[in-house]
DNA sequence: GTATGATACTAAACCGGTTTTGTAACAGAG
DNA sequence: CTCTGTTACAAAACCGGTTTAGTATCATAC
């Protein structure tokens, strides 16, 4: 009954003051700005705060300086997906080398009870950066509602929606006309999605731009995209594979396998050696974004390069420049790209003279 | 002059009492308890709050309540090496989906100023992950003077650290007696390295732990541990190039060599393949983790499978248990490995009767 | 007609820091 | 000797919410 709870209190400002005979002022001085106070109350703060166990409360601390020292990254589906694309993980790792230098922490803003507009709301960031954002969306709001400021890397450029992209429209394009100047004409595109922005997707969409690139290398040599069989995955190795099974059972085996997502394609070349296909020989494959696994696997793939890490860091570069200037500038930036032809598509044309 | 600068500022619940001609009070009910105020009163405030775009702070909420809803996950060196690993990766995902399922986002802590320390009295955040903590760090008594729950992977499992870890030194020995098995005799270890608490290793430490299974099990068959060379390596794939080429320039070269990480085994590969060798015919190699590139390179690994993300989730679920009961609770946990033996170690022993 | 309780609200305290404002003591300038 | 400026501190306001304590109104019970 009359026991006391020994639940252990942290001691706070006040404590320290108190007991070293000094005022709130005088002890925030000694943490912040020892110059302010004479070495004496300095010493003896420091010395009761270490007596008593005192360490700031970094919350009230960021609370009274209104700011949190950490720059959200919001993941576009459940983390388990998010974080199993090497890709994604190479943005991430951009963005996490740009936090160190500045001293900030990286949040990763998972979905909150599935929604992403709630988990916006209740981020405690100074800043977001976003992957596929695309303007019109509600999240879009919250952000500018919340004064907060954000980048999207892969969305939409927008007046309203500073971005970070390469040129997919083109990139796609390249790497299509790549296949089909090696002859191939059976193909079968694997789009992106997965994502919780998928139904939302307008027309300026990732996977959109990237089809019309693909539709415009087709038209030239007088194929309808309406007539290539597209299939949508989910960028994870499993779900890969499950796309590469599904291909195994058409009626008729495409000669090539254009894939908007190396994970993906590397997914499709182990469902298909399981099943005694060898690549390329009897079935080819192009991917995108030239992950590390691209050039690890057999046959080693060829793809687009496109510098995730970059990406990640230039992203969050603009997104510390809006920061610390406290507005909401508009930034699009536009990277390179490099097609890396290597051996998972075979030249269909070659002993054809 | 006279110009005002333009810098809108959020409404506060404030300015959304005033505006509607509530109090405080009831527009704090309205957003987290409806059901005490009147319907009408209710719905005047979100009418008030949506026109003049109030959200509320999170941070003041936070502040408010006491909690963060978010939980920390220090890394062990600086990003660009943390996330390049691949088994870590699979630990942050298991943490990650945990905190998915609670609602909590998940803070990566980097080393403030290159202090570790630093970093963790500033942390955000309602508990914390840490890799490879050892008694007696001044990070430990951070954790504790702030009453921050913590738990820790790959660390020395302690009274007062709660840990999460497989039985290393049972696996080490069962690798390196694989090996042994096979006939290998001229041996090279590469032991892990690089992390911020490497320099401060106890008797307890990881690669220590793992050192004790490869010395029993070279013991068994006579061979003394400090007749084998260790190189020490960064767990990334650069850092295993590295070492590779290095070994590539014994005097004698190793019929195989034991590495405490996939990562750095594989690189290891590369770099042997661009130097002409091929693995296992002109030198064997086994590895540890089981990472997903393990089962892709040529030829599969040879390696010790143990359950990465399985240990973040452990582990976080471990900690929001501690953070919902406010207690410090010691946990040990300890979950199973399993010896893969593939294909990147020869069999000496073979065609010899 | 008064006590009892529920309803719907407000005022004020609180979370733990930082920062502005104020003041006493003292030094140096004129 | 007075004026001014500086040093070293304290008191109080503030950040933006939540929560406790309190009050007025009204319905119901007795």
């Amino acid at each position: 009954m009359a026991e006391q709870t020994t639940k252990r209190k942290r001691p706070t400002i006040k404590d320290i003051a108190r007991e070293s005979g000094y005022s709130k002022t005088a002890v925030s001085f000694a943490f912040n700005d020892p110059s302010r106070i004479s070495k004496k109350a300095c010493s003896q703060i420091l010395e009761t705060a270490e007596r008593l166990g005192y360490i700031p409360d970094p919350m009230a601390r960021n609370f009274s300086l209104r700011r949190h020292l950490s720059i959200g990254f919001l993941l576009p589906q459940e983390i388990r997906y998010s974080l199993q694309n090497p890709y994604a993980q190479q943005v991430l790792l951009g963005i996490g080398s740009v936090c160190e230098k500045y001293g900030y922490t990286l949040t990763l803003i998972p979905p909150l009870n599935e929604s992403v507009t709630e988990a916006v709301r209740n981020a405690a960031v100074d800043g977001l950066i976003t992957m596929g954002m695309q303007v019109g969306m509600d999240i879009v709001s919250v952000m500018k509602t919340r004064l907060l400021p954000y980048v999207t890397i892969d969305g939409t450029p927008n007046e309203e929606m500073p971005s970070v992209n390469i040129n997919d429209e083109m990139a796609s394009y390249e790497l299509m006309k790549t296949v089909l100047d090696f002859g191939h004409r059976n193909l079968c595109i694997i789009s992106l999605g997965g994502d919780i922005f998928a139904e939302k997707a307008t027309k300026m969409s990732l996977p959109q731009r990237r089809m019309e690139g693909f539709k415009k290398a087709l038209s030239e040599v007088g194929v309808d995209l309406q007539d290539v069989p597209v299939l949508v995955s989910e960028p994870s190795l499993a779900d890969g594979k499950l796309k590469g099974k599904e291909i195994l059972n058409f009626n008729e085996l495409p000669t090539c396998v254009v894939s908007m997502n190396d994970i993906v394609a590397i997914g499709c070349i182990v469902s298909w050696n399981e099943a005694g296909l060898s690549v390329p020989k009897d079935i080819s494959i192009a991917g995108f974004d030239n992950i590390d696994e691209a050039s690890c696997i057999m046959p080693h793939l060829t793809t687009v390069e496109q510098p995730a890490q970059e990406k990640g860091r230039l992203a969050a570069e603009a997104l510390f420049k809006m920061i610390h200037k406290e507005t909401l500038q508009s930034v699009h930036i536009q990277i390179p790209h490099t097609l890396i032809q290597r051996d998972s598509v075979k030249d269909l044309t070659s002993g054809q003279p």
